[in-house]
DNA sequence: GCCAACGTTGGC
DNA sequence: GCCAACGTTGGC
């Protein structure tokens, strides 16, 4: 099972809004990004990902998980763009920050490093385990 | 609030 | 199909 990251301003939609969208879930809609939709067309159901929050907070702060195939945008008159539902699992025990993933180095290759524009990216295995056991300290 | 990075648009 | 202009993202 692949793992992913969801990126998103809190001010805009945080995990609490996530959460409060309940096991349905909602869409992930309004990304208009080839790369990120490219992600979201190979995820599949019971893929998780972290919840990371840009511009407040800059830290990864929740676990979610997708809950329906990649499908058209309802927000979205363009046909080209396409979202899958997700929703909230459970909060990381403490919030892993991107100033802390920076500094680790097995992390150094992260795609929240690297790509750090990209709103929906993949993360790999290790990744995952990594981050989640900075959670845990 | 600034500005660098980068993706998208549109004229040619 | 190229590339300059423009808009947006997102850390600082």
């Amino acid at each position: 099972m692949a793992h992913w990251l969801f990126k998103s301003e809190p001010s805009k939609f945080s995990f609490a809004d996530l959460k409060a969208k309940g096991a349905a879930g909602t869409e992930w809609d309004g990304v208009r990004n080839y790369l990120a939709r490219n992600n979201m067309r190979t995820m599949q159901v019971g893929d998780q990902g972290f919840y990371y929050h840009s511009n407040e907070g800059l830290a990864v702060v929740g676990i979610c998980e997708v809950v329906a195939l990649s499908h058209p945008d309802s927000t979205s008159a363009d046909p080209r763009w396409d979202c899958v539902d997700v929703r909230a699992v459970r909060d990381l025990k403490r919030p892993v920050t991107l100033a802390e993933i920076k500094t680790e180095p097995s992390l150094s290759k992260m795609s929240l490093v690297t790509s750090m524009r990209l709103s929906v990216q993949p993360v790999t295995d290790e990744e995952w385990e990594i981050v989640l056991a900075m959670a845990e300290r």
